[in-house]
RNA sequence: GCCCGGAUGGCGGAACAGGCAGACGCGAUGGUCUCAAACACCAUUGGCCGCAAGGCCGUGGGGGUUCGAUUCCCCCUCCGGGCACCA
């Protein structure tokens, strides 16, 4: 009898031998079709976490079995490692984020290489890699020259609890930043910006054809925010040289323009206000400048505190009429042009606020009968427009743009959401920007062969919200490389999320000194085929990983025929505990490491796999680890069933007989089902499928017959073969127990399922009466109809049921169903 | 408010195109093995009625289409997610 499965042992014997054996390394010269898989790179966090390993199980799945489908599977792996909680841990201890990043690199990678991920190590990326930092910072150069880098003051989002600025994408729909909760101010700074709006239009249109789930799909359309409309120009009264502009989507509307209303901000306001009106807009302005995003954001209803007269008058030019302008903390300068003409009869919010105001309503588009509402948006004939009545929307709007074209006031106008990405972050641990700043030349680029600009070690981490590198006379002190006299170096680093925006077109050639992306190298394996990751990237980190996708290649760093980073999307489901997310704060982390020294590690990928649909969220619970259990169990089985040591009768060479013939086929349909479920992310009900079929083994040998070796050896190596994607070490030692000659189960070919093998030839035939089931028949699968029903008929159970009645009308679907009506 | 998902036994979940609801696993109950336990193995396990054969009810709630609905349509409830002064 052969041992017991011990899976440390076994695990353990083939991890060595996959590191020894460089299993899954792949060369850019290999032979075979490429196929890219790649799962999001992984902040070092420490040891791995359930949905790190959800995450590398389903990806180190898909390695192995395209690998046995004879691709040439690229699976690297590296490590974001620049950010915030290392440099928090620094300010708390003292410690250096280096070594305190790289131990946690080597905690985490020691859990993935437990879990038995395959990956080929050779290509790994760490982000504080000073070669990695190299060529992040010639990209940036690259792009400031190519003008998709610039610096401008603006109003930025500043959390106080991070100590530095953040991109819009990264402050949460309540105003509070998505890192620390805390609510975030609003600052006037100079800063970095990457021109990501520049290709809004191009990353909208081309989500359309990619394998991404819908509603990623969704969530980047909604957060670009195309919208089309018109801009032009209303003369101020009295001011002959001033005008306001501003932007609509409802240009055919413009007839019912009864006010207008600028941001507080906006530059006009000053000069326009009138003298006594100057006291109340001040004290307005200044109200609003000192409200968070969130207070002015919930200032909604009390509309009439909201907005205040200026005193001044435009000319609204389809009327040649004065309207009143106002100004209303709801008009957004960062948008638009930050005025707006208001339309009180088609939009609500200037309904709102004409009610508050006293202002006149004017309908433009006629609602339709019975309509009690406020403002009406939806279609209907244009009417109080002059020349525009009777028109319907889009032609309204058209001859309006067509008009404004005309007049030399205005023109089509297409606006988004999206707003530049803002990348500077005031903080050390992260990739520093390239610049210096000379008193007499500006900006001035580090020479490219004097990059990267390293971060100096010999820095003090103190909690006062500032970068260390701002008092670090070595680093901030240097000479301006064009003049050569004294000049500041830029301290502020970038964005972490700059890291993860290029690492996949690294990967392809980690190795290269002359560029940061190997050409060739990324011609052959990019897109990435397939890329697996967590729901919550579906804006920051996608929409960024396209844009430098794009941004690279149009400035020459990366293949010209790229421009979408990722072919095909999995977004996989939470893990979760009590509903919530499992954080180390929280301290309801599950170390995978417990289940590595009990269970054995492919028990527990197994369980992943296992418990629900890979897309769904999963809550960790009191049951989980009897469900892990399970899985071991049926390893175990299957343990027993390979090494011969399942309590049955003999196996014996002999003739085939019906029970053969059946194992036979459930054997076949069995490759059917896993490879389908496979290729439809359907791994729960593969496993399922696995034990449904180990089961089905297991009585077949514990019958009086026991079992012909034949069909016991296509039953077990058939099984081997398909789970050794999901539980690659039991795999791989059983398959080797049952015979050494033939090499790896890793290196096999995928089986392939007999069509004829996998048609049923008998099936069972339900006989309903009146929808009911009343008996269940077996039938040929090719029985005809009328077979069909004269089998129903002829059954007692059914006639019993009819209580003879006749039947008034009889439904064959043969052959799986008869339906007979009374 | 708008837009997506979702709701199936005690639990996780299954049911490709409208045709056997509850696969598989967990838990539970009973049994075999054992001095005993663990492991393993076997059996039962949606609810109600019944000694049984069997019957009735049952996929969040209400209606509809259909010979037949977890599946399609309408209305409602609850849960999750996204967007929300973007002119």
């Amino acid at each position: 009898m052969a041992e017991q499965y011990d899976p440390q042992a076994v695990e353990a014997k083939w991890q060595r031998r996959w590191q020894e054996e460089g299993a899954y390394q792949v060369d850019n010269d290999d032979a075979r079709p490429p196929y890219y898989v790649l799962c999001m790179y992984p902040y070092p966090s420490g040891s791995a976490h359930q949905g790190h390993v959800r995450n590398y199980t389903f990806g180190d799945l898909l390695v192995r079995q395209r690998t046995m489908q004879g691709f040439g599977v690229l699976s690297p792996i590296g490590f974001d490692s620049f950010g915030l909680p290392a440099e928090n841990a620094a300010i708390k201890t003292g410690a250096h984020p280096r070594p305190f990043t790289d131990a946690r690199i080597e905690e985490l990678k020691s859990s993935l290489k437990r879990l038995g991920a395959s990956y080929d190590w050779r290509r790994e990326l760490r982000s504080h890699d000073p070669l990695y930092m190299r060529w992040n910072q010639l990209i940036f150069q690259r792009f400031l020259d190519a003008g998709l880098a610039y610096r401008r003051q603006a109003p930025v989002n500043w959390c106080p609890g991070c100590q530095t600025v953040l991109a819009n994408e990264q402050v949460l729909p309540d105003g509070t930043c998505e890192r620390s909760g805390d609510v975030v101010e609003k600052r006037d700074l100079e800063q970095w910006f990457f021109r990501i709006t520049a290709y809004a239009d191009e990353m909208l249109a081309a989500l359309d054809d990619l394998e991404w789930p819908e509603r990623v799909k969704v969530m980047q359309r909604n957060w670009i925010g195309r919208s089309e409309g018109a801009e032009f120009d209303l003369p101020v009264q009295g001011e002959p040289d001033k005008r306001i502009r501003v932007f609509t989507t409802r240009p055919d509307t413009s007839f019912g323009m009864t006010f207008v209303v600028l941001a507080p901000e906006h530059p006009l306001v000053a000069e326009i206000t009138a003298g006594e009106h100057r006291a109340e807009v001040e004290a307005f302005v200044e109200r609003v400048r000192n409200e968070s995003e969130i207070e002015r954001q919930a200032s909604e209803g009390e509309l009439e505190k909201r907005g205040v007269f200026t005193g001044a008058y435009a000319i609204n030019p389809f009327t040649r009429e004065p309207v009143p302008v106002f100004l209303a903390d709801y008009v957004l300068m960062t948008y638009g042009t930050g005025a707006i003409m208001a339309v009180p009869g088609q939009d609500q919010r200037d309904w709102d606020f004409a009610r508050a105001h006293g202002l006149p309503i004017i309908r433009t588009v006629q609602p339709p009968e019975g309509w009690e509402g406020g403002a009406y948006v939806g279609e209907g004939p244009a009417v109080n427009s002059a020349w525009l009545d009777g028109l319907d929307v889009p032609a309204a709007k058209a001859k309006a743009i067509d008009w404004l074209e005309a007049e030399g006031i205005g023109e089509r106008k297409v606006n988004y959401r999206l707003r530049d990405w803002l990348l500077s972050r005031q903080r050390y641990w992260g990739c520093p920007i390239p610049v210096v700043h000379c008193p007499d030349h500006g900006i001035v680029k580090v020479p490219e062969d004097q990059l990267p600009v390293l971060l100096p070690d010999d820095v003090e981490f103190r909690p006062t919200g500032e970068s260390p590198l701002r008092y670090h006379e070595g680093f901030l002190n240097t000479t301006c490389p064009v003049c050569g006299g004294p000049a500041q170096r830029e301290t502020d680093t970038m964005d972490t999320f700059v890291d993860s925006s290029w690492y996949f077109l690294r990967f392809c050639d980690p190795w290269s000194t002359v560029a940061p992306v190997n050409l060739a190298a990324a011609a052959k394996w990019m897109p990435v085929d397939q890329y697996i990751g967590g729901i919550e990237h579906a804006i920051l980190h996608l929409l960024y990983a396209r844009f430098y996708t794009r941004a690279l290649a149009d400035v020459g760093l990366a293949p010209p025929e790229i421009r979408e980073p990722f072919a095909r999307l999995f977004t996989q489901g939470m893990i979760t505990m009590d509903g919530s997310k499992m954080s180390k704060s929280k301290g309801n982390l599950i170390a995978p490491e417990r289940y590595y020294d009990t269970v054995g590690a492919d028990s527990l990928r197994l369980f992943h796999l296992f418990v629900g649909p890979p897309a769904d969220n999963f809550d960790w619970g009191e049951q989980t680890d009897q469900m892990i259990e399970g899985c071991h169990r049926f390893l175990g089985r299957l343990w027993r069933l390979a090494t011969g040591s399942v309590d049955r009768g003999s196996i014996i060479d002999r003739e085939p007989t019906a029970a053969d013939e059946d194992l036979d086929k459930d054997t076949h349909r069995l490759i059917a089902k896993v490879s389908s479920d496979f290729d439809h992310w359907s791994y729960n009900t593969a496993v399922a499928s696995c034990m449904e079929f180990l089961n089905s083994v297991y009585r077949y040998l514990q019958s009086d017959e026991g079992g012909r070796r034949a069909t016991v050896d296509f039953a077990v190596e058939s099984l081997l073969l398909l789970m050794a994607p999901m539980a690659p070490h039991i795999s791989a030692e059983l398959w080797e127990l049952h015979d050494p000659a033939r090499g790896s189960v890793h290196a096999q070919a995928w089986p392939v399922a007999d069509p004829s093998k996998v048609h049923e030839e008998r099936v069972t035939m339900v006989v309903q009466v009146n929808g009911r089931v009343r008996d269940r028949l077996e039938v040929d699968a090719t029985v005809s109809e009328g077979d069909a029903v004269a089998t129903a008929l002829a059954s007692p159970r059914v006639s019993e049921a009819l209580g003879g009645q006749q039947p008034k009308r009889v439904v064959a679907r043969p052959p799986r169903l008869v339906n007979v009506v009374v």
